[in-house]
DNA sequence: GCGATCCTGGCC
DNA sequence: GGCCAGGATCGC
């Protein structure tokens, strides 16, 4: 299953690239397709006919603009997959109106390619937006400025912070409210870099800890975009290739080991429902 | 702030 | 059969 985090988004946005330009002949929905405060029909009509001219990502989430003051707004929660020109999987039994199980949306282009939505776990959303900041949009309204965005300044992160003081820091990371895109890898990652535990609340740290934070999530997200993302199990981007990240791990998923360089052993701790790996020793 | 909840599939 | 999963929302 793949589960993207922002550098698996971004690496399926890079993908994506041939589709700009391409015009959308015919939009086609599954039964059960996690569309959300719109309709199929909606979405059919503001694509159907239009161009695209762009591809963009805010945080974990793909916005695909067209050339009609409509964007596209696809979440793929944490098994989506967007797939360029998939080989027909056979039809099985849950498999109908010509979509297999779990094709939830399929878009048709002029040059006959074909872009496929694949989400198993329907945890994901597709969602419009007719304005380019998305402030019509029920989630980018409530979206923190992305983590790889310049305009987020060490201080603008920390004022944000600051709004939140009871929560821990592995919770703070994963507010997407706060600034967008990590989920639980990066977060457990970005706090193992910047040598800080999960467990530390926002009031308990300085603005230095807080700006290492952010500095610490900048660098472990570039060096996953530039190597592709993480595949854990079948994690994929839209032409089928797989991540290299995971070679790059320090403390995720590795309980009772040590941390991948060898700076101490890895525990497991659960916050808010989730599994936090980190490093008692190095991470204060 | 935290826990329950929405789903399906893979793995033990 | 039970547990776990890379997410996010909602109600308390």
């Amino acid at each position: 299953m793949p589960m993207p985090e922002l550098p698996e988004v971004e690496t399926i946005r890079i993908s994506l690239a041939p589709l700009i330009g391409q015009r959308v002949e015919q939009v086609s929905f599954s039964k059960l397709a996690p569309v959300e405060t719109t309709t199929p029909a909606k979405i059919r009509q503001a694509l159907t006919d239009s161009t695209i001219i762009a591809i963009r990502r805010w945080g974990k989430y793909l916005l695909i603009d067209v050339d009609r003051r409509a964007t596209l707004v696809i979440h793929l929660g944490m098994t989506g997959r967007l797939l360029i020109n998939p080989p027909t999987p056979p039809l099985s039994k849950g498999g109908k109106g010509g979509f297999s199980d779990h094709h939830h949306m399929s878009i048709q282009f002029a040059d006959g390619s074909r872009l496929v939505l694949f989400d198993p776990r329907r945890f994901g959303t597709i969602s419009l937006s007719s304005k380019p900041d998305g402030s019509d949009n029920r989630f980018l309204s409530r979206l923190g400025p992305d983590y790889l965005d310049p305009a987020l300044t060490p201080e603008i992160f920390i004022t944000r912070c600051r709004r939140h003081p009871g929560l821990s820091l592995k919770s703070l990371l994963l507010h997407q409210g706060i600034a967008a895109g990590l989920g639980n890898i990066y977060a457990c990652e970005a706090l193992y870099r910047a040598g800080l535990s999960p467990k530390r609340r926002v009031r308990r740290a300085p603005d230095d800890p807080l700006s290492r934070l952010l500095s610490a999530a900048r660098e472990i997200l570039q060096l996953a975009i530039k190597n592709g993302g993480t595949t854990l199990r079948d994690y994929q981007d839209s032409l089928g290739r797989k991540g290299q990240m995971q070679n790059f791990l320090k403390v995720y998923a590795r309980e009772g080991l040590p941390t991948a360089d060898g700076h101490g052993m890895v525990k497991r701790i659960w916050q808010q429902g989730r599994s936090t790996w980190f490093c008692p020793e190095v991470q204060k």
